[in-house]
RNA sequence: GGGCGGUUAGCUCAGCGGUUAGAGCAUCCGGUUUACACCCGGAAGGUCCUCCGUUCGAAUCGGAGAUCGCCCA
């Protein structure tokens, strides 16, 4: 029955076809019964709102690789996959829709506008899991959680509770960023500074009961409205004079002191500052430290306040402009600069941010950061690469507490309920109800303890998104209740994320996971036991992908045009930890070019055995079968029992190329195995390639392809069955990173009944019986005999097709009889008609115009042809390689003679370069002897 | 201002104390080898950014500088 096998790979129709098949058989189900050890990994859940970019299916193949890995190497695997409701995030992008019907969230009202957002979320979030499912991670999809659910929700309000009731979290007015156009406080970590052309204004402020002035510099002078002193060093002595007294505040005409204060530079400006305690987080320092008045002069949505007397209703750009022009009217602007500086924006929505004091909720992060501080610098968590250890310690060391409270409406709503006499009542516990199909907190206070009054209102804040997150890795798992999945799966075996989530995510996982959960030893507590970094994709400037800034480039689209599997392989094989990708398009084609590739050699297995038992059936002389011939049949040959027993042994003198392909399969199983467990995802590809196509493609198969329709019933047997197996082994390492492909062709091979798929199978393991360091070393020299051939041939510019005959001269019985035993295939591979091989050096041998020579230590190769060879051509080829030995062998020359090297230097190093001299030399000697006889001749 | 990373072949990148520094792509030469032209065979191509140091030995370790980029303040 002839196997149809379509001449050219066509990803798309089988990626689908299997990536449909695999999430229908929920085929990578964790099963907390099974045997091995656990393996688990929690999915960084992506933004609700997004949709998957490059940078995604970078971490996602990586993780995909590994958790493939595993699973084959027989761990419980578990990778949990799940989406991030991303506050302001999503509530964004809502926003930005309603904003199109000319619509404010305010106008629909805080219940309405929620609404809006979960039907928002129904159609358009989740988009993810299918473009997730359809390039093959291989997620527990039964296990999908989404951190609003009610689950999740109550693990919020768990947490929180806890926290609050041990103190950790507290409210009050602080300086915050505030985000004029989302409306809410924001994080250090949410603010990106960026570098923008500005100018600094030099303000003249009227020293008060006198004609002088103190200049102070500003970039906003709009602030200046909310000033309430002029700082100076206390030890500059160019304002000595003046602290104690004060200046008139222009345009506001209010008088506020001067002020001395350390904080002062004395280098900058005129050395005399504006303090604005309510608008720059420093002043507000100073304002605490002089108890100084703080005057807030805008409004949420960055307007200024009645406080900006005039100025009140008046944009703050709008603002800055008309003070500006007011001072300048005033004569009150000393000077302007252009200057660049760094510029706070909103993360979210690149709004300017501004600095602020508003009521919010902090946590407090010290004790938490010590403990992790502890966790990593003891080893509990191993982070890779190194050096992200120390940029994660030194954020535990410089830690500011965290601003979790936002006045935004999509999130999880603070548990604390206001009553009239200002006190603040938790929920009474973390149980959830569902209300419309959504969770809100259950235990809802109905009486303040304090005076007894029932009108208790709930804290109108919402939690930052991050909250949520940094509990992913055990509330996902059933936390806080003590479930099987938490206790098998906990603590998490790895996080792989991306370095620039490192403080937002990461580090605070780390310190929740320490802090809240059950285990013993700090070691059961902390969310996951290794921590690898993975690189960034960028553009080639080096900006981040990013869909804003419309450099995303869409997945699914590469997918379409080269296939997920050489996309995968694509950015595995450019994934060195530590350094960021750049896409390129030549990398890409390299890998469709490498599937396909695998595509084909699979083929040639399939359509020769076709063509076998066809010649079998027929009888057909014609195909150079005897008529005797038994009929091989794929089961026969390929059967999975089968496969488990290779490699057979080849009766005859075929056998080297099997036992050298086995042991490479040992060695590149070796090296795959390790580089993955070291996150060095592009040295797996690169040994893995290098076996396939090099050893596997342009080696064995090229040598063995006589042996598949040899009339020895015996040998063609034991060596269909060797490349079966070995072509199921090279699948099967090939699995984790293209998924797809290596899914489809071993379902070509004869499976058990039942076989799901080569996901569930071993990877492979370097077998004992496997390694074979002769047939390497055998190999090796048989491989060089051809490829000095084939040198030679192209030097002569020989008709590739034309067979001619060569003298090859040895030193050795052993190598004499190596090379007669494998004559036939050194013959083909070199395309000769015939190999003389003679002991000894050519020399006395040599004929008029002999050709051309090929040199190694260990033996000489010749091919004397008929027309004369371009002597000047293989003079200047020669004189060069006699340059290039020479220069190496003196120098190996110098460095023997160094007393200091032989005797400081490991006498294995100085054994090993006394070899390599004795063989340059070698090679230099017969390079001067080809030399003197084309110049004889 | 502080910290981190890059600088190696024309391009994209490996190698990070001890072979004549590698790969893929591009280039050049030769091929319709019935698995694959997304292929096969061959070749050419490098002051490993600069300087100083450590070492028997440095692309690899340390210091300084140049340059590009990132993060934090």
């Amino acid at each position: 029955m002839p196997r149809e096998i379509p001449k050219a790979y066509e990803p798309q129709e089988i990626e689908e076809r299997w990536a449909k098949a695999w999430f229908d058989e929920k085929l990578f189900r964790a099963e907390n019964s099974a045997d091995g050890p656990p393996f688990s990994i929690a999915l960084p859940p992506p933004n609700v709102t997004g949709s998957i970019h490059v940078g995604h299916l970078l971490e996602h193949t990586q993780i995909d690789m590994l958790v493939r890995w595993h699973r084959m190497r027989g761990n419980r695997t578990l990778w949990l996959p799940g989406m991030d409701h991303a506050g302001i995030g999503t509530q964004y992008v809502v926003e930005r829709e309603l904003a199109k019907q000319n619509l404010r969230r305010q106008d629909l009202g805080r219940e309405e506008f929620e609404r809006r957002v979960w039907q928002w979320k129904g159609e358009s979030g989740g988009q993810i899991k299918g473009q997730m499912i359809r390039l093959g991670a291989s997620c527990d999809w039964t296990r999908e959680h989404f951190t609003l659910e009610p689950k999740l929700y109550r693990a919020v309000l768990e947490a929180f509770l806890r926290l609050y009731r041990e103190g950790l979290l507290y409210r009050g007015p602080y300086m915050v960023n505030w985000c004029p156009r989302c409306e809410t406080a924001i994080s250090d970590l949410e603010v990106v500074h960026i570098e923008q052309p500005g100018k600094l204004w030099h303000l003249r402020y009227p020293v008060s009961g006198s004609r002088e002035f103190l200049i102070v510099a500003t970039t906003r002078p709009e602030t200046m409205l909310g000033d309430t002193a002029v700082a100076v060093h206390p030890d500059d002595e160019r304002y000595q004079r003046y602290i104690g007294k004060s200046v008139v505040l222009p345009l506001m005409n209010r008088e506020i002191p001067i002020i001395a204060d350390t904080y002062v530079d004395r280098e900058f400006g005129t050395g005399a500052v504006k303090i604005t305690p309510a608008h720059d987080p420093n002043d507000f320092q100073i304002g605490k430290r002089h108890n100084l008045p703080e005057i807030d002069v805008m409004t949420d949505d960055g307007h200024m306040n009645a406080a900006a007397g005039k100025y009140a209703g008046s944009d703050r750009f709008d603002a800055r402009k008309r003070i500006v022009s007011d001072l300048e009217a005033l004569g009150l602007i000393d000077k302007i600069e252009n200057i660049t500086h760094a510029v706070g924006v909103c993360d979210r929505c690149k709004s300017e941010a501004e600095p602020r004091i508003s009521i919010q909720w902090f946590m407090t992060m010290k004790p938490l950061a010590d403990a992790a501080t502890k966790a990593v610098l003891g080893g509990l968590i191993e982070v890779v690469p190194e050096n992200q250890r120390t940029v994660l310690l030194n954020w535990y060391a410089n830690i500011h507490d965290w601003c979790i409270s936002r006045q935004l409406w999509w999130g999880h709503r603070i548990p604390i309920w206001h009553c009239e006499c200002g006190e603040m009542v938790p929920a009474l516990n973390s149980s959830v109800e569902i209300v419309d199909g959504h969770a809100r907190a259950a235990a809802i206070p109905v009486k303040c303890p304090k005076c007894g009054g029932g009108k208790l209102t709930q804290d109108p804040d919402v939690l930052d998104t991050w909250f949520s997150s940094s509990l992913w890795p055990f509330s996902t798992l059933g936390w806080p209740d003590d479930t099987p999945d938490l206790r098998t799966y906990y603590p998490t075996s790895l996080l792989v994320s991306g370095y620039d989530i490192l403080f937002l995510w990461d580090s605070r996982m780390i310190m929740m996971g320490l802090h809240l959960t059950k285990g013993a030893a700090p070691k059961d507590r902390v969310p996951f036991r290794r921590l690898y970094l993975h690189s960034l994709v960028r553009t080639a400037e080096g900006a981040k992908m990013s869909k804003t800034k419309g450099t995303g480039v869409d997945p699914l689209q590469l997918t379409q045009q080269y296939g997920t599997d050489a996309l995968r392989y694509m950015l595995a094989s450019m994934a060195a930890p530590g350094t960021d990708i750049i896409l390129s398009e030549d990398r890409i084609l390299g890998a469709r070019a490498f599937a396909n590739k695998i595509w084909n050699a699979a083929r040639f297995l399939f359509v020769n055995l076709d063509k076998v038992e066809a010649a079998g059936l027929t009888s057909d002389p014609a195909a150079g079968l005897p008529a005797a011939r038994e009929i091989l049949t794929l089961d026969e040959l390929a059967a999975p029992e089968i496969r488990a027993n290779a490699p057979y042994p080849v009766p005859g003198e075929g056998a080297l190329a099997h036992r050298w392909i086995y042991s490479r399969l040992a060695a590149v199983s070796q090296q795959a195995s390790s580089a993955l467990d070291g996150f060095r995802f592009h040295e797996a590809c690169q040994s893995i390639y290098q076996f396939f196509w090099g050893d596997f493609c342009d080696w064995y198969i090229e040598w063995v392809k006589p042996q598949l329709t040899s009339s020895d019933r015996q040998v063609a047997l034991a060596a269909w069955r060797n490349i079966f197996a070995a072509l199921d082994a090279a699948l099967r390492l090939l699995h984790p990173v293209m998924p797809f492909l290596t899914e489809e062709l071993w379902h070509r091979l004869p499976q058990p009944a039942g076989a799901r798929s080569i996901a569930l199978e071993k990877f492979p393991e370097p077998q004992p019986r496997w390694i074979d360091t002769a047939a390497d070393d055998s190999m090796a020299i048989l491989q060089e005999i051809v490829v000095a051939a084939r040198n030679i041939r192209a030097e002569m510019k020989l008709d590739p097709r034309k067979k001619v005959a060569a003298d090859l001269f040895v030193t050795g019985p052993m190598r004499r009889t190596l090379v007669e035993e494998n004559m036939d295939a050194v013959l083909r591979l070199a395309s000769l008609s015939e190999l003389r091989v003679t002991s000894g050096h050519p020399g006395a041998a040599s004929e008029k115009n002999g050709g051309i020579v090929r040199s190694t230590a260990a033996f000489d190769l010749r091919i004397a042809y008929g027309e004369a060879i371009d002597k000047q051509a293989e003079i200047a080829r020669l004189k060069k390689k006699v340059e290039e030995l020479e220069k190496d062998i003196k120098s190996k020359q110098a460095r023997l003679a160094d007393q200091n090297f032989t005797s400081k230097a490991p006498e294995k190093i100085v054994d090993a370069l006394r070899a390599t001299l004795e063989e340059r030399q070698l090679e230099l000697k017969k390079l001067h002897d080809r030399l003197k006889q084309l110049d004889r001749d």
